[in-house]
DNA sequence: TTTTTGTCGATTGTAGACAATTTTGACTTG
DNA sequence: CAAGTCAAAATTGTCTACAATCGACAAAAA
């Protein structure tokens, strides 16, 4: 008979995670947090020694982050942190859109006391941060709540590549953390939302999800032309809110292939 | 002035393709079309030597076909071809079907006379094959109407992340190729799924879309539920039916990210 | 001046070498 | 004969070296 397997943490990572993935985390969570830039070129050499690595598994992390879309990989000219324009914010969002709907449904068919207490939960931090007039809890309590429902609903496949999703969405043009002003008017679609699912109507639980997606679609999309425009108030990102979406998006539900049948 | 530039076959290849890309399509193909399956163990140097290469670009080569889901990688252990458990087979087909709700909406909303010919056209040809019994094209005219349908719904984000979740459904069981006595019920589906399109009605058609995917997954599973317990005919699949995935999906609309800004 | 051509430095693409780990298989031991 | 041991072989992880390509600047020509 065999002791039993006590996961150490260090131990476990060493024999899970390579350099790769390592690498791979590292990267994503410096572009997540906004401290690569869009447009900005990853000199191979240049990380590779700030990382104190060699280039071989640096370039292997960025053919994972090209399949994310993360970067772009140009042949002979390097790589570069995307950067993604209106159009394909649009077709996320219309994505999004769909996906929560069937997100919703599955939830007002299938969630458990518990679980609708804690969505409640975290509709009432929402509604503390916007009386706080706390934009960057705001926000990252909103990350958190949709990230949470999407885990919930129970489809790891649509968690994951929701996830995705709102990985390369946090891309464009980050700017959607600046918007503090249409903070509220999304809180009270929360409520609705939950109230929705509470009530284990599917079709409402789905439009309500989908409704709230297309809303913030207008919104991101209208906000974002007007920047553009320069004719907004052009509201400076606290430091500290650049760490939103890396904070929000700390994958512990990262999408398991599947387990070795060993 | 500059003169014109004239796209030359051979050198855009070889100024947009690096070893990494072919090797990766390759490996692509040669997964779908079953040559390596699913579970199957890939080993570095034999790979690398039987195509010509050496380790380093397989390996990145590697990654990406791991981002995407159709092979596992284990540290230490090696490459293996991924095998998709009938859970997540489920939960991609809930996925899909959400997703095609989205393209039927989208399709009634914007399809063009001369796309809704074509579209019936396809459907005209699966009949056809229906009334030969010609299995192979069935599935191979089915698998492409659907791509045209996400293709011609306009949203370039959902056409990209669609074809990949087909490439992995592709690897549950390898036996959805072998069911040919199910063919003539989804055949009668599709009509009405155009026709809906054809008559605007975006709330009927995206129905007739998700119910269709949800009837697709229901019989697939049954199927192989009644597979794996031995009790069903053993249908054997055809030689030349192996490349149907890889054909259906040899992919002309690869997923642009954004086209550099120079 | 303006345009073209040549050269150099920097960076990426690929290959090969070595270290670390796992797997294999013969051998022992109970 | 089952189970454990241990060294050799095979395989993967990582690093270094060299070749190929690109971008920029200088020199030459128009």
């Amino acid at each position: 008979m065999s002791a039993e397997v006590i996961a150490h943490p260090t131990i476990t990572l060493l024999q899970t995670s390579s350099l790769v993935n390592v690498v791979h985390a590292e990267l994503e969570q410096m572009i997540l947090s906004g401290r690569l830039v869009p447009g900005e070129k990853l000199t191979e050499l240049t990380i590779a020694a700030k990382l104190g690595i060699s280039r071989g598994p640096l370039r292997e992390a960025f053919r994972m982050l090209e399949e994310a879309g993360l970067v772009r990989i140009t042949k002979n000219r390097g790589v570069f942190v995307r950067d993604i324009p209106v159009e394909e914010a649009v077709e996320i969002f219309d994505l999004r859109a769909a996906m929560d709907e069937l997100v919703g449904r599955k939830l007002a068919e299938n969630i458990t006391p518990p679980q609708l207490k804690e969505i409640r939960g975290m509709v009432d931090s929402m509604e503390k941060a916007v009386k706080a007039k706390d934009t960057y809890h705001y926000h990252l309590l909103n990350l958190k709540f949709h990230d949470r429902l999407v885990v919930l609903a129970g489809n790891s496949k649509l968690a994951a590549i929701y996830r995705k999703l709102i990985k390369e969405l946090s891309l464009f043009r980050r700017l959607n953390l600046e918007d503090g002003w249409l903070m509220p008017i999304s809180a009270s679609e929360h409520r609705q939302i939950v109230k929705a699912i509470a009530s284990g109507d599917a079709d409402a639980a789905g439009k309500a999800m989908f409704e709230h997606v297309m809303d913030s679609k207008e919104r991101t999309i209208a906000h974002n032309l007007r920047r553009q425009q320069g004719t907004d108030t052009g509201a400076v990102m606290p430091a500290v809110a650049k760490d939103l979406w890396a904070t929000a998006l700390a994958s512990p539900v990262k999408y398991i292939p599947n387990p070795e049948k060993s």
